[in-house]
DNA sequence: TAAGCTGATGCAATCGTTTGCATGCCAATT
DNA sequence: AATTGGCATGCAAACGATTGCATCAGCTTA
């Protein structure tokens, strides 16, 4: 027999006073307002008695319901994990808990969960799917749902975004190259309607203003998605162009799987050929063959930083929106080595 | 201005009907109990207005919230993010959300996490992390809370689970094994108390007495943890007690790249000196260096069946509790040669 | 034509909390 | 001694939906 579920007004019975009282002890923004002894013993009866809260029921009330949405474009994409994980024990450890979906990288699909989630009353939001240009922001903005981007930017609004710092990831991983012997370097570019595939290719294109190698736009591409067959095809792309190069920099770390994989139906060695550099160090990228070199991004961090600043969003309106840069770490693997002698 | 939430009321108004009677139209199990022309008007009325109606409201009511719990005993497993995206996209077709937590393999999480579910009214709950003796299981049984285990079973209680068929697994993997020539095979198990742990152990052994190789239990070892760090503290002990053998079974891809670290630093290669299975196989496996020999598990649909067998009890109360498991395929690559000529 | 039925809709209580306001008490102030 | 003030608590109306029951109109049927 299933012992039913008690709620306020059994424990208020029990304690022998209103449950409005109860209600103000159990809430510690309230709590002063009821004297200490009284105080004390329904906090005892309550726990006595296994009294949990409805977080429905006074979310009906409050319009508050201590949930985060937190929508992925693609969980298949090993960076997420980690950092929804980081994002989930930022939240947990706030009373919050995190809804979480997946929207295939479509732009429909992010549509319909964000009606969902809205509906649900989440108090937040966590977009990792931000585009440059994205209508969705807009409406989280415009109906104030406090929203917070991680790993992507966008441009239409003034949103807090906890990004990588893109732009000294780039820099690392081609003068890196540079000290390497390398001058004629690919880009394997991501999608450009992201932040992460402008910026990267962007940062990409100025070093070479700082005439530290030359820019050959024939070596640079953008990929659809950042998924190894976009990587492959992209990759096919540049080769297919028929300029010499010794080194690829790619926007993102399945690229550069991608990237291996056309290089080898090419005949081509990595690194004794082609050098390749990845970006954001997914997990496992050191056992890969050849362990690839890349950017390692502080995943975990980036979820929890995202989650603390939503929370303080949620609690105080205007909180400043901010654009956190995350500093990554080159980490040197075995897809980089010298050119080769010609 | 934010545009006031529009409510049933709202709607009722301007339809000129009672609420209950647009509560009516807008469930479709009731929705037969209001006439066409009428509902008609209603459903019209309310789509102009957007009206949405509100899940936390009906779910006080009804006791339903359409939500379910999702616990992941580590994340960052890479078994995980795939059962996780089927159950997502399962439940969502569905109406449900999922809620989403790991308990970074710890009980004392796990139990914290079911309280804070079971206070949110999650109207299922889908278990990831169970052992063989779960009293967290026990807890949902009792309290009726409705539960699918994926990936791990329990022995304690009738409850519904997806797994995989672990036995066939191993018997595919040392067959294979076999028919290259291995005779002295060891065995890098998982955790005993979990059901992956200990049956895939078990099927290890029993393929032993079919007399197609022989058991030395000096060649077998229990990792405390499904992790690359355990395996490898597991796979020292098994080289520390000097049996010979040609072959490793690891019960995880995660052991297995422990067992990869192992035998590099003891000098030994993969595969010249020594084969190596895993089970899982887990993104990019075929990347790994040597690409991994490993039983590839249907990962999204062991999420999906979870998902729609856990909404089936969810409708029915007693539906009946089964156990499905589905069939590994064994995945041959660069791990697994003959054994070295002596 | 009265009784009975059926199908559509309204009524009001309910789910479990929260919270602005009212109340009542006691101590302090003048 | 009367007034003021403050503190602790009770009261009751929300929040937004659902649902058993009542009602009522319009039919059928005897």
């Amino acid at each position: 027999m299933a012992k039913r579920k008690i709620n306020i007004k059994d424990v208020a019975a029990r304690a022998e006073v209103h449950p409005s009282t109860v209600s103000r002890v159990m809430n510690p923004e309230t709590r002063s307002m009821v004297s200490q002894p009284v105080a004390e013993r329904i906090e005892r009866i309550a726990s006595d008695m296994g009294y949990a809260r409805s977080p429905l029921a006074s979310g009906l009330r409050t319009g508050k319901s201590f949930t985060i949405g937190v929508i992925i474009p693609d969980l298949s994409n090993p960076v997420f994990p980690p950092i929804v994980r980081g994002i989930e024990r930022a939240l947990s450890a706030e009373g919050y808990i995190a809804i979480l979906a997946d929207s295939e990288n479509s732009q429909k699909g992010e549509r319909a969960i964000l009606e969902s989630m809205k509906a649900r009353h989440v108090d937040g939001l966590i977009l990792a799917t931000a585009r440059i240009e994205d209508p969705l922001v807009n409406d989280c903005v415009e109906e104030q749902v406090p929203v917070v981007l991680v790993n992507r930017m966008t441009d239409t609004h003034d949103v807090t975004e906890i990004i990588n710092n893109d732009k000294l990831g780039i820099q690392l991983a081609v003068s890196h190259l540079i000290e390497l012997g390398h001058r004629e370097i690919a880009f394997l570019g991501g999608p450009p309607d992201t932040s992460t595939g402008r910026d990267r290719y962007q940062a990409f294109r100025n070093l070479a203003q700082d005439d530290r190698f030359e820019l050959n736009t024939d070596l640079c591409t953008a990929c659809s998605a950042f998924t190894e067959a976009s990587g492959h095809k992209g990759m096919l792309r540049i080769l297919d162009r028929k300029k010499p190069f010794t080194a690829v920099v790619a926007a993102n770390d399945l690229l550069a799987l991608g990237c291996y994989d056309a290089l080898q139906e090419r005949g081509l060695s990595c690194p004794d050929d082609v050098s390749v550099t990845g970006f954001n160090d997914m997990p496992f990228a050191d056992r890969l063959s050849p362990p690839l070199t890349s950017l390692h991004i502080q995943h975990d961090e980036l979820g929890v930083q995202a989650a603390n600043y939503l929370l303080a969003e949620i609690r105080d309106d205007d909180a400043p929106r901010r654009t956190i840069r995350l500093d990554p770490e080159l980490v040197i693997r075995g897809s980089t080595a010298p050119p080769p002698i010609t």
